[in-house]
DNA sequence: TAGCGCCCCTAACACTGTTAGAGAGAACGC
DNA sequence: GCGTTCTCTCTAACAGTGTTAGGGGCGCTA
């Protein structure tokens, strides 16, 4: 019992940050914990099982810490509040959000959260399953926001020489598309006040759909 | 010039919707042509140079087809017809979000589509600045919900044996988590309901936001 | 001491995307 | 008509991937 799972998935997000999510790879895994790949094979089923692990970790820290921090006396803040560390949480990872959104989450810490959330919910007089479809939506969105987000930008907030707003600019013809132009920053850049924003409107549907 | 960028990329969204995004590989979409590997890459520079085509034809057929079709009074319904196209033509193909999501979109027809849409909210009033909001909040949304439930259901309606609801309620304990056990359903099925219901959130979100 | 189960290894398989380089055949300039 | 060039497809190969089979050392227990 030298390798556990745990080792094993902390070198995984750890090569995970470095290289992105082409960069994890078994031999590459095996070689930082100074073992070899099928070695692997002893604590997982297959790759996908490790990579829903990678996930798992990542999705459980995040709702040990920060989803249940502060107490909020609105639901309102406390929605954006969980979207807002969501999205937090993914961008700490290169490829954050298409890892998530491609794996599967079984660990039971993340229901306990889940409960904790419609209790909040529960207790400001909202139902179960309209919590439920609030906080579904709102975890669509952020996965669907950050998925975007990460194909252009690096954690460290360098551009993918592909999505400069130069060559947005330079396929977009000025004179048949003004509209689409005027808009580029809007599209390319400010991400994180585009985030908020969106998210706001999800928070606020959900607020007078319940009036 | 026998073999264009075109039947490449017919032959790739076909094998896409046989096998999966890991079953569009460059021998099997040559094979699929009559053709070996090394071929494609007179016509495109890498595979994702593919895909990215691959990507940009769906969004350029939904962009086409139904996205200008029926002119509707209010913006509101156009909105609301814009999230649900899109989600329908990304469900004709398997892991057709998962590929989206992933790809570059280049072709200038989609420029012209969006333009259209500006056009559209701008005679209902409604800034560019402000109907981008819209768009790709509706967008992220829409691509995270599908994801989602493409990673659980496949286009003929089959279910992923991990994700079925028997296996959640065996995972999540009736005693300590009533309320999440309670919402099974909510989470796991009724998807075009669930979907239609978080759209209308949004649009009812930047509806409230404009007053 | 004998056996057994845990853990890690080497070797290999069937794939993947990708490149180098050769050659067939049409198109072009002289 | 001839030679050259360009377009297209091929074979062969490389480095790398996930994954499996099977061997062997080490420590525990009977």
């Amino acid at each position: 019992m030298r390798v556990g799972r745990e080792p094993v998935v902390q070198a995984g997000l750890k090569l995970l940050n470095t290289g992105g999510l082409e960069a994890v790879t078994l031999r590459a895994i095996a070689a930082e914990l100074g073992v070899k790949a099928p070695t692997l094979y002893w604590r997982f089923k297959n790759k996908q099982d490790l990579v829903d692990d990678m996930a798992t970790r990542v999705l459980v820290d995040w709702a040990e810490a920060s989803h249940d921090g502060p107490a909020t006396d609105t639901w309102q803040a406390w929605a954006l509040g969980y979207g807002i560390s969501l999205r937090n949480m993914l961008l700490r990872y290169r490829d954050g959000a298409r890892m998530v959104s491609g794996s599967r989450l079984t660990d039971t810490r993340l229901y306990a959260s889940m409960e904790r959330a419609l209790q909040r919910f529960q207790s400001h007089g909202i139902a179960p399953a309209d919590a439920a479809l609030c906080l579904t939506t709102v975890y669509s969105y952020v996965i669907g926001f950050t998925i975007e987000q990460q194909a252009v930008l690096s954690p460290q907030g360098e551009r993918d020489p592909r999505y400069t707003l130069a060559e947005r600019d330079a396929l977009v013809d000025a004179e048949r598309y003004p509209l689409s132009r005027s808009i580029g920053p809007e599209v390319f850049d400010n991400y994180d006040v585009r985030f908020e924003r969106g998210l706001r409107l999800v928070v606020a549907g959900f607020e007078t759909m319940l009036a």
